[in-house]
DNA sequence: GGCCAGGTGTAAA
DNA sequence: TTTACACATGGC
């Protein structure tokens, strides 16, 4: 077993599983990977709840909300003028398709989706992997964070997601799995400031136990 | 009040 | 190819 195999197993063990994406349809999780861009996924549940309650989780009626009111909703998610105009977008592109089943079944759904502006590679990826059932890793700040503090690894996002490819069996689930096991070890024990305060994974790494220096 | 949050596009070096 | 910056709100 190689390491990161064995970080997979001992997040696992630990925390167990995840079940993510946190969503009801498959374009709740299109819709969560571009509102959560760089913003507390705790501001993007506030307008996804409201974008439910105002029934207008679909790419229909999406595209048929004034621009002023989805501003309105998505504001607690930070960008909400860019993140407006991308869920319009990808909207547009989900029903040029025909529908949401249509879009992610098409051929080279990544490289459909790196083709939308606003969606790059983690994005794509989170919607290929979480809501196309396609088993490619996603590579995220924490995943660069978790890898660079515990195995001093650093890199482009291809190469941190070769790593992963290349040491796991092509599982999508257990890409799912651990992508999500990562983001929890990271919100709970790997934070940039204090330094992995009292990470319970014991990895083989000189950082599990240091206390922040400043 | 400052730091951080499940990134991306654009322009300049 | 890398780096800097804009985009913007809310929790702690």
């Amino acid at each position: 077993m190689n390491g990161i195999e064995r970080l997979f197993k001992r997040l696992y063990e630990h925390f167990g599983p995840q079940y993510w994406w946190p969503a009801e349809s498959k374009f709740e999780v299109m819709i969560g990977t571009i509102l959560t861009q760089n913003v507390n996924w705790k501001n993007v549940e506030t307008a996804i709840s409201k974008l439910k309650k105002e029934r207008i989780m679909t790419p229909e009626k999406i595209l048929k909300t004034d621009d002023y009111i989805l501003h309105g909703y998505l504001r607690s998610t930070g960008f909400y003028r860019q993140k407006s105009a991308r869920l319009k977008e990808i909207s547009r592109k989900i029903l040029e398709e025909g529908s949401v089943e249509d879009f992610l079944d098409a051929d080279e759904l990544r490289t459909r989706l790196l083709g939308i502006k606003g969606i790059g590679p983690e994005t794509a990826d989170s919607i290929a992997l979480y809501a196309g059932d396609i088993p490619i890793f996603v590579v995220d700040a924490y995943t660069k964070r978790i890898l660079e503090r515990c195995y001093g690894i650093q890199g482009s996002y291809e190469y941190i997601q070769d790593i992963f490819h290349k040491n796991l069996p092509e599982d999508l689930h257990k890409y799912q799995e651990y992508h999500a096991l990562l983001v929890k070890l990271a919100k709970k024990h790997c934070k940039v400031k204090p330094i992995c305060q009292g990470c319970p994974i014991a990895l083989d790494c000189g950082f599990t136990t240091q206390k922040a220096t400043s």
